[in-house]
DNA sequence: AAGCGCCGCAACCGCCATCTG
DNA sequence: GCAGATGGCGGTTGCGGCGCT
C-alpha cells in the first residue's frame, strides 16, 4: 500500500482474519467486553493491532451484524440518509440495524453510486456540507470517556427498547447489538448524556417512497451541495415527495412502519420513519426524539 | 483453458476528538 | 495547559473472485 503500518510494532499480522483469530477475539470480548483495544490483542493472544481488532469486531464479529442482501428499502433509506447527512456513514449505519458503516460505505461506493449515475444522477458526496459540531466536552468534567460510552449506549439502549417492545425482531440487528461493556440502559436513564447531537437510533424502516422518487429527489436538488446553506438544505430535504404508504414489511418488519406523513415535520421526506411501537407514549417519545434529531440537524446546517 | 481486466469488499491508514494524569 | 493514550470515523487501498475475450 505504500503506507506505513498503523502500528509501529512489527511482527503483527495483517490482512484477512482467520477463523481462529475471529474465535479468539470473540471469546475474549464475550468474556471481558469491548474496550481497551490497544491491550486487547496481547491479552487475547492475537498478533493484531488494536485497531484491527476493533474493526473486525465492529464490522463482522459483533452479534447482530447483518451481512449482504441489502434490501431495496434499506438501499432507499441509505440514499435518502446520504442526501440528508452526506458521507456520515456511522450516522447512516445507525439508522440501519445490523449494518455497519463500512458496509454501507462500500455499498454506496460500489452499488449506489453507479446506480445513481446510471440514472443520470450525480450525487455529490456532500463533502461541502458543514460538519456537525462535534459533541461538546462534557459539562460534568468527570463524565469523560464514560460519556462517550454513554453516547453509544444510548443507541444500544434504544435498540434494546425497541427489541423489548417488539420481541427482538430486528433480525438480531439493532436490538441484537449489545456492546458487552456498555452501560446499562438503566444507567442511561439516570445519567442522560448531555451531548448536543442525538445519535440516530437504529430503526427498521419501510420505504416511504418509491425508488424513483428517491433518486429523483436526489437529482432534483439534494445533490446540489454547492449551496450548502441551512435553509436551502432544509428545503431540499423536505422536498421529497411522499407516496402512499407501502405495506409494512413482513416478518421482522411487521412492527415497523411509517408514522406521521408530512403533517408536521417532513423528516426524510414526508413522514417520520419510525418504529411502530405498541405503546403510544413510546411513539410520541420517539417522534419527539426524531424531531430533536432533525431540528438539531437543521440548526447545524 | 489461459490471460486479462473489472469489480466488490475487507482491511488499513490518517486524522480528529476526548479523556486522563 | 500539555502530552500521551484511546476510541471512532471517513477515505483509500489491494486482494481475490468473476466474467469476458
Amino acid at each position: 500500500m505504500g503506507r506505513s503500518p498503523c502500528c509501529s510494532k512489527v511482527g503483527l499480522r495483517r490482512g484477512p482474519w482467520s477463523t481462529k483469530e475471529d474465535t479468539l477475539l470473540s471469546n475474549y470480548i464475550q468474556q471481558h467486553g469491548e474496550g481497551q483495544w490497544r491491550s486487547l490483542p496481547k491479552k487475547a493472544g492475537l498478533l493484531r493491532c488494536g485497531k484491527s481488532c476493533r474493526l473486525r469486531w465492529m464490522n463482522y464479529l459483533r452479534p447482530g451484524i447483518k451481512r449482504g442482501n441489502i434490501s431495496e428499502d434499506e438501499e432507499d433509506l441509505i440514499v435518502r440518509l446520504h442526501g440528508l447527512l452526506g458521507n456520515r456513514w456511522s450516522l447512516i449505519a445507525g439508522r440501519l440495524p445490523g449494518r455497519t458503516d463500512n458496509e454501507i460505505k462500500n455499498y454506496w461506493n460500489t452499488h449506489l453510486l453507479k446506480k445513481l449515475k446510471s440514472a443520470g444522477i450525480n450525487p455529490k458526496p456532500h463533502k461541502d456540507l458543514p460538519k456537525p459540531p462535534k459533541v461538546k466536552k462534557s459539562e460534568g468534567g468527570a463524565a469523560g470517556k464514560k460519556q462517550r460510552k454513554q453516547k453509544k449506549a444510548v443507541v444500544a439502549a434504544d435498540n434494546e427498547k425497541i427489541s423489548n417492545q417488539d420481541g427482538s425482531k430486528l433480525g438480531g440487528g439493532g436490538g441484537g447489538e449489545e456492546p458487552p461493556a456498555s452501560k446499562s440502559s438503566e444507567e442511561q436513564v439516570n445519567n442522560p448524556p448531555k451531548t448536543k447531537v442525538y445519535l440516530p437510533k437504529p430503526i427498521r424502516v419501510s420505504s416511504v417512497f418509491s425508488r424513483t422518487s428517491s433518486y429523483d429527489s436526489l437529482a432534483s436538488g439534494t445533490s446540489s451541495s454547492d449551496g450548502g446553506e441551512a435553509a436551502e438544505k432544509a428545503v431540499e430535504v423536505v422536498s421529497y415527495v411522499p407516496v402512499e404508504w407501502p405495506p409494512l414489511f413482513e416478518l421482522e418488519d411487521t412492527n415497523y412502519g411509517v408514522c406521521g406523513g408530512g403533517e408536521e415535520d417532513d423528516f426524510l421526506g414526508g413522514g417520520y420513519i419510525l418504529p411502530v411501537l405498541h405503546q403510544s407514549d413510546s411513539i410520541s417519545s420517539d417522534v419527539n426524539m426524531l424531531e430533536k434529531v432533525y431540528d438539531e440537524y437543521l440548526q447545524l446546517l
